[in-house]
DNA sequence: TTGAAAGCGCTAACAT
DNA sequence: ATGTTAGCGCTTTCAA
């Protein structure tokens, strides 16, 4: 590889413009001290050369590294990338989080880390140390793995917990999952329903609980009973079409249920379809995520839009501005909405009642 | 933002293990003429430190920044991301291209740089010197942009053009569009068909015209005419529908189709029912990228699978080996395949014959 | 308000 | 086979 060389140094603007080096780097970080005729006299030399700092030299020398970390779950990530089933979650982040990034002159980089392992420390202490990030966003369920919360903690470097509402160090953030839920069952009890189903997420995500919070609060303010209602899936299909079966093979089936994730709403529709129910006629459906998938489905799901981007998007201002501002103490929510599709209508009148 | 300094440096390695700077830095760096003995002793101070070096001082030192670019187009990226429709494309170039550059202890980073624009070179030349990668992948049209390429030559960054087969700097990239086309058209031609329209992509991407040759050159070895059957689109749903309709028109309308895009063939399935056309029973339709909404349509769409994350994999391992082993001179071919799903099927007889 | 000097962590070039 | 020296491009002292 050819020893490749900055071309135009902070040098070169200097001597162009017939200052320091110190007073090109005034200008560049936009420091005060600098006379505004000075400033456009080393501008000017800086648009001509077209001049760009290297970052890395900026990093060498006690500056920012101007790189935000996305963390993702490895195992997850690939599968989901493997499966090629419309999971757009790393395109949202990159979404929110490149352009954000962008606006103050940073860069967003996704980094996988196996989570359900013993190195995982050495793994992000690794990227960590190697990349100088001056930011970390954590996505669940990394968000609350404490190995890593502390780690990043110790090392004092700012970061963002997706889907995490527990106090300590870092920024904690959620999509408001018990809003959303209560927001999907109050959508039902609207439309008629009493008997709602509710098929939770992995119980390692905090936000699973926070779910099945939201959507029993809306049942009981209608004094609705959910006993037996609730099962649990892992956001995957196999897992959905089991809890959607013992749900629907209940003697008082449930006539809608609210999954959470794409996936189990979908596994719950076939499996529905292949117990003979019709959706919606008698079976009312309520998704979580809107991936891409919920439009092509038939008929297309009714679903709660977890807003990725601009939760990430948030998180890295948040992030840049640590320095700064001070970072809030209360958790940051940013609520998601409701996108009624064709899966959800009037439970069936009984005639037999 | 705090000061933050490495917290493990060669420094404190080497005088962990007894030795010189020089020594650790052959030790990480793998380099030869250091004895099994001091290697191993220096490996074990590295390992119980837990150093890693610091990025940014191996590219300050004039050694490789372990970075590889991939270059997207921003507006068509960003308008992928927020149509939400499943379009797959940085997902599995991350999956190619991360877990490529991971094995050999790069990273990958995304960029995204507007190519219909009269600063591209601005802005990619800021990227460049901000980051100084050690190889760029180049995606359609960046590909071929020749702005882009020439200032890379100049800079004399190894670099990839994914969709290029022309001469000149660079490794030129294909997908076997020609043969994908073949491909498809052969599949079609094995059922029965004989009339067997085309709408290919927009002009300015020279990929959109192999798939037109491979196409043609299919029909005219079996003898068979062309004539009027070739449609244009821009890879979208819009563009789908209106060439779709044209064709659908024709007197003598074909029996199967082949779209440039999962959005086009989409549009077209759409026209063709709005038309009261049933697929695949009185249309056949074969599409381009498999991305995941294919397998949700009714029916689901047989498509030509485009291989990226084996193509950025590849194009990542040659940029990485770019300063060892001689770069191909020839474009380098990864073949696409065929997944044969409902949207295809032998003509119906034409009983009026 | 500006400049000069020192040093960040590492590697290349040159010793030994 | 190992050590020493100089310097990458920049920012942080500190001095003027």
């Amino acid at each position: 590889m050819a020893r490749r060389r900055q071309s135009v140094t902070i040098k070169h603007v200097a001597a162009d413009a017939g200052v320091s080096l110190q007073t090109v780097s005034r200008v560049i970080n936009n420091e005060p001290n600098v006379r505004e005729a000075m400033k456009a006299r080393v501008q000017e030399s800086i648009d001509r050369l077209g001049y760009v700092p290297s970052i890395a030299a900026q990093r060498m020398s006690g500056s920012r590294s101007y790189l935000i970390l996305a963390l993702n779950d490895r195992e997850r990530t690939i599968a989901d990338w493997r499966a090629r089933q419309g999971t757009d979650w790393v395109d949202q982040m990159l979404l929110g989080g490149m352009l954000t990034c962008a606006e103050f002159g940073y860069r967003m980089m996704v980094e996988l880390v196996d989570t359900h392992n013993d190195h995982v420390e050495r793994e992000l202490g690794a990227a960590v140390a190697a990349l100088q990030p001056d930011g970390v966003v954590l996505t669940p369920p990394h968000s609350e793995n404490p190995l890593i919360t502390n780690l990043l903690a110790k090392l004092d470097i700012p970061f963002a917990r997706i889907g995490s509402k527990e106090e300590g160090p870092g920024i904690a953030m959620t999509m408001d999952d018990e809003g959303s839920a209560k927001l999907a069952t109050d959508h039902l009890l609207e439309l008629g329903h009493k008997r709602i189903g509710f098929i939770a997420g992995p119980s390692d995500y905090s936000l699973s609980g926070w779910r099945i919070d939201g959507w029993q609060k809306a049942m009981a303010a209608r004094g609705l009973d959910t006993h037996n209602l609730c099962g649990r899936g892992d956001f995957g299909f196999q897992s959905g079409a089991e809890a959607a079966r013992k749900l629907l093979r209940l003697d008082d089936r449930p006539t809608a249920i609210i999954a959470s994730s794409d996936q189990m709403t979908l596994a719950t529709l076939e499996t529905a379809r292949a117990m003979g129910l019709s959706v919606p006629r008698e079976l009312s459906l309520i998704s979580f995520d809107n991936t891409p998938i919920v439009r092509f489905t038939d008929p297309a799901l009714t679903a709660i839009d977890q807003p990725i981007a601009e939760t990430i998007s948030t998180a890295v201002r948040m992030l840049i501005n640590a320095n700064g501002e001070e970072l809030p103490d209360t958790p940051v929510v940013v609520s998601g909405s409701l996108q009624e599709r064709g899966s959800t209508a009037s439970p069936r009148v009984d005639v037999s009642a």
